[in-house]
DNA sequence: CGGCATCCGGGAAGATACTG
DNA sequence: CAGTATCTTCCCGGATGCCG
């Protein structure tokens, strides 16, 4: 019914702003809409496709998902990305200045993990561990600790390189990796932030390594 | 009327989270929601009464305020306290690991500054103004600038020091400071970041020292 | 299957009025 | 001044259905 019936929605006169030259408050017009951050994160390793953010972000419905990347696209933080046959899938990737946000994830999830309502236990994006990992490292306990990790989470596979204390990251496959992880990201997490017994993930090469890998990442203190 | 009508909210068990156990997903259910950010920032520089607030977040209505700082109290960012007689009024102030919030808050910032949809001529609160000093001061630019500077934002009163390439501010008297700015937030924010006219705004004190000061903090490019 | 539009129910936000 | 009460509007989340 009412099939021909204009949308009244023009341009959505009442965009709910905060009317705040602050460029905090900016920044939350840009990102601040629920799941818009998450959305971003999923994306900070490359490109991805809708049905791998909607997997990988429990709780978001369709809709929502396709509201939220069109919002980021017109803001200039996503672009919609056709694949060249004859994989010709429609992927959405960060722009520059979307990658460029990553310190906004960083600083927030280090002060938000000193609170104690954290539940670690919650499940966790291959996507949100990696990064977790180049966010978390102890600079100078990795001071000296140099190798490449590889990491067979699901379907997801990721190089990362320690070097000078820093922890790089990328797509890619694992093959010569000195350490490869293979297993559930909630179940890597486990065990370098929770201290679960290692054998909870598979680990293949260097088991000294591994294991040193294992205590670079340190938690901050909690609250109170 | 109704009056004594149980509330039905028991305890809001649709507590709408992420189920997410990357650190910024759970930062976001602290302080993602519409405002408290804002508020949070407001309370940066020292506590805050209920009406001042209100004030300086246009847009805010009353009873969101009041949910919001329900809210941080309750999540320990922010604490209530009566200020001991005469006074005798109940500010709002934030702990410790609220004020651990602020690099959110700038990177969030920065970062949004370069978006090209930022207005620079809406409303801005003496705190958020203070803060942005604080943010975007160029410590290169700075090295070797040192001096008092105050500031008379309409009611608010904050005295900054600038040394070391750093700029520190916080609530006081101006007296003694060797350069004294008078004038609302947003025409001295017009000053520094807008490129507008210095007699915009009163100074006092040392003028070339005050000019000096205007340069140090220059804004990221745009993006584009 | 992927992406998007539509409809619906509930809840959060906005505006205003009112009270101690 | 510091909120509370009420009403309306809008957004979020879930379900369904269309269409390439």
């Amino acid at each position: 019914m009412k099939s021909g019936k204009i949308t009244k929605r023009l341009k959505s006169e009442t965009k709910r702003g905060y009317e705040d030259a602050c460029g905090a408050a900016h920044g939350l017009e840009l990102i601040g809409e629920r799941w818009a951050l998450l959305v971003l994160r999923e994306l900070m390793l490359g490109p991805r496709r809708f049905s791998g953010l909607k997997a990988d972000l429990p709780g978001i419905s369709a809709n929502v998902l396709t509201q939220r990347l069109g919002e980021l696209e017109e803001r200039g933080l996503v672009r919609r990305r056709k694949l060249p046959p004859p994989a010709s899938v429609q992927v959405y990737e960060a722009t520059e200045w979307g990658l460029e946000a990553e310190p906004i994830m960083q600083v927030l999830g280090k002060w938000a993990a000193r609170s104690p309502a954290h539940d670690p236990g919650l499940p966790l994006s291959a996507v949100s561990l990696m990064l977790s990992f180049r966010t978390m490292i102890d600079a100078s306990r990795a001071d000296g600790v140099n190798g490449s990790f590889g990491f067979r989470l699901g379907a997801h596979h990721y190089l990362g390189r320690l070097a000078d204390g820093r922890f790089e990251v990328e797509r890619g496959e694992v093959g010569g990796a000195d350490v490869i992880f293979t297993g559930q990201a909630a179940g890597l997490a486990g065990v370098v932030y929770g201290g679960a017994p290692l054998q909870t993930v598979e680990v293949e090469g260097d088991a000294a390594l591994a294991r040193r890998f294992l205590t670079l990442f340190p938690l901050p203190p909690k609250v109170g």
